[in-house]
DNA sequence: TTTGAAATGTTACAATATAACATTCAAGCT
DNA sequence: AGCTTGAATGTTATATTGTAACATTTCAAA
C-alpha cells in the first residue's frame, strides 16, 4: 500500500488523510535525533511542552502548554514552560509565531532555515514555508537599503484553500 | 537652496540631516487630510496618540504612548490609548510591529498597502519599505500552496547600514 | 561519591491588552 | 438655542502574556 505522508509537506496544510499521530511520533524522533547530535538534552519536560506544541498545526500559546502539563497532575508554573519553549526555540525544534504570541513545531528542524508561516484566520492552523524566492526578494529588498537581515519574520495571514472552498468563511465575491 | 527632505524615502532610515520636526509636522498635515477626505474624526485624543507614535522612528509601545499622554497632566487609562491606536491602524495612519508589540507612524498613509519593516535590532529604528519583488514573492509562493494572503506581516531584524559601520554592534566577521 | 553546572521549582510581579458599563461630546434637527 | 443620537472617551476591573530573582533538585563528569 502507498504509505499515507505522516509528516506534512512544506506549505500544506493537513487533509483527511493526515495521520496526526504519526505525524507526531516522527516529530518526537527527529528531535530526540538532533538533541542527541548535538549532545543537548531533550528532557522528559521539554519532550512534553514538544509534544504539547505538536499536539495540532495551530500555533499553541504559552498558557495552553501550561494547561496542558496541568492536565498532567502537575503543578508547573509559567518560568518552567518559558524555559522549555526557550530551549525549543534555540534548537529550531519549534518557532514563534509573533502575530498570534503563539508557538508551533518545526517541519523541517535540523535545518538552519528562518520559518515562513501561513496562517488560515478560519481554521487556525498554521503551514510552514521555506520558499526561497521570498527569502532572495527579502535579502535584495533589505540589501538595496544597506541592510543585513538576521532574523527575518514572515507571517501570512489568510485562508487555506479549503476554508476558501468551504464554509462561511467565504462570503466575499472574487 | 535644495530643501532637506522631511519625510524619509521608504527603506531609509534617517540620518544626521533628518529634520524629525518637520517630518512630524508633515505627517500630520497628511493625516488631517486623509481623515477628512474620509469624513472620520481626528480627534484631538487621537491626534495626540498618533504624535506620539511619530515622536521618534523607533517602534512605540502603547504604554509608552500613555506615559506620553500622561505627562501632558491627564489621566489617561490603556482603553483610552488602545482605542486611538485601533482608530490610527484602520485609517492606515500607524503600522503595528508584531514582533515587538509596538507601533510606528506609516510613511505612506492613504496608500492601502502591506507595511514591511526594517528594524534595526541596534538603534532601535524602524524603516518601513514597499518592496513589489517580496510582495509578489508572497504572493506566488501562497498561491502556489492554494492560500489567499489577506494580511501578510514582514518584519525584518538586523542591522542597519549605520549601525553596520559603526559602533560595538560589530562584533562579528563577514 | 562528590560536586558543579544545568534544569526545574517557587514566588512574586511586569508588561500588554480587553471587557463592560458610565459619561461626555459634537453634529444634525427643530 | 435646546433636543436627540451615535460616536468618542472615561472608568473600573481584569485577562493574557512574559520575566526577575532566588531555592532546590537532578544528572553526568571527575
Amino acid at each position: 500500500m502507498a504509505s499515507i505522508a505522516a509528516p506534512l509537506k512544506l506549505g500544506s496544510f493537513p487533509d483527511d488523510h493526515h495521520d496526526h499521530k504519526k505525524c507526531v511520533t516522527q516529530a518526537l524522533r527527529q528531535a530526540d535525533g538532533i538533541c542527541t547530535t548535538r549532545g543537548v538534552r531533550l528532557t522528559d519536560m521539554r519532550r512534553q511542552v514538544f509534544a504539547l506544541v505538536w499536539q495540532s498545526h495551530n500555533p499553541v500559546g504559552a498558557y495552553e502548554v501550561l494547561e496542558g502539563l496541568r492536565a498532567g497532575a502537575k503543578k508547573v508554573q509559567p518560568p518552567t514552560v518559558y524555559r522549555a519553549l526557550e530551549f525549543l526555540l534555540a534548537q529550531g525544534l519549534i518557532h514563534r509565531i509573533e502575530s498570534l504570541n503563539a508557538y508551533i513545531g518545526c517541519t523541517v528542524p535540523g535545518d538552519a532555515h528562518a520559518g515562513q508561516f501561513l496562517i488560515c484566520r478560519d481554521c487556525g492552523q498554521a503551514a510552514e514555508l521555506i520558499d526561497q524566492r521570498i527569502d532572495a526578494a527579502i535579502d535584495q529588498g533589505a540589501k538595496s537599503a544597506g541592510f543585513y537581515v538576521e532574523h527575518p519574520t514572515v507571517e501570512l495571514e489568510g485562508l487555506c484553500a479549503h476554508c476558501r472552498s468551504t464554509s462561511e468563511a467565504n462570503s466575499h465575491y472574487e
